[in-house]
DNA sequence: GAATGACCAGAATATAATTTTAGTCAATGG
DNA sequence: CCATTGACTAAAATTATATTCTGGTCATTC
């Protein structure tokens, strides 16, 4: 162990050294075409040292894709700490991660439809993980909001869970990209969906559209 | 003009014959696997015969999977015209669609599969038009449950896009068939899903769950 | 003149030959 | 020592080639 600046060791350091040396490559060549060598080549170091800091180049890739849903749970995360209501959080909150996902996903096409086409059960499964977390973020988001005499909801954590999965059905996975349309068509679909549900469990005063 | 028993011309009952031959088939083999000849061999006329009545085998697979399709648009349909309450027919209506796609997509997976892969474009501008007629049926029962004093909501036509999109995150062609998990599961969650909408335009009398 | 099936071009598939690359490990040098 | 390396290998991916299959046509038939 050589001398450590912060709490981070230089173990964990080098990891993201390969990784964002790996990120550039892919975003620029594809998961696919991008080789371990150009990799390691990237990070200026030799290609076995990348083995000795990710097991395989599967793993470099679900890592690399970690930290692209890691970046959009942080800005979920943001605007749930943020002091608006608890309503209009989750309607932010539900059009970010729509949002995010269309300006990653649009960002780093090639390289994600590879990846997830190479990557697929593994990535799955994780994908499923990510939403998870999401849905609990916004969860939390509608116990406050009951607690604040805002909103109502028998179970918050299954309103979060239909939430998120409602939205999933504008998400870039689960379309292919020319169904998808541009970001306004998305975004004006996304806004729609996300009123409504919102919609579902903010308490209404008196009667108002 | 041969003699017609009804209003159906020989013309149109000779396709529908040679539709039926070709959805025993599709399946059993697949759309893929199934050829021309076997088609006109199981409706027992010739090769050539087919192309009398049909402009192509891509021509064959749509009609066949518009029969599909109708088929779901007639139950809902019902539901539409029964006579419970209009939240009921619209909580109905999103589990319906939902429930018979799982069924169809279930029994023909094989054959959808290779269907849609093959038939892609065309196929997914088809289903557009199928899902925007679902919507349309859904914002008829929206209007009338506002006429009823049982409902709130700016525009029946945007709320039944939003619900059909909300509720095509759980349907077959939107998710792998391994995600898709089980029925109970599906169902579950479609449950969740399906009342949260719901619970977005019916008139809340007092405060209850 | 409606129906047919032999026929054909191009698509799909199978097979073989060649190149690329993920991952290993003995050698290196600091 | 032990972290790092890059030549090496087995397997995967790609390309090239040969072969079969099938959607669609059209001259012939009944």
């Amino acid at each position: 162990m050589v001398s450590e600046t912060h709490g981070i060791g230089a173990t964990e350091q080098t990891q993201n050294h390969i990784l964002e040396a790996a990120g550039i490559l892919f975003e620029q060549y594809g998961y696919r075409k991008t080789t371990i060598e150009e990799i390691a080549q990237e990070a200026k170091i030799g290609k076995g040292t990348v083995y000795l800091y990710f097991k395989s180049k599967e793993e470099i890739g679900m890592a690399w894709l970690a930290t692209l849903h890691s970046h959009i749970y942080e800005e979920l995360e943001q605007i749930a700490k943020s002091d608006i209501s608890p309503d209009k959080k989750i309607y932010e909150m539900l059009l970010k991660r729509i949002d995010l996902r269309f300006e990653v996903f649009t960002r780093h096409r090639r390289s994600m439809d590879e990846a997830l086409s190479t990557l697929k059960e593994l990535c799955r499964v994780r994908r499923e993980d990510f939403h998870r977390r999401e849905a609990a973020l916004i969860a939390d988001v509608i116990r406050d909001g009951i607690e604040k005499g805002e909103m109502i909801a028998s179970d918050p954590d299954v309103v979060g869970g239909s939430m998120v999965l409602a939205t999933n059905a504008l998400l870039p996975y689960s379309m292919s990209p020319q169904q998808l349309g541009d970001y306004g068509t998305v975004m004006t679909r996304a806004d729609n969906l996300v009123s409504l549900l919102v919609q579902a469990i903010v308490m209404r005063k008196g009667i108002n559209s």
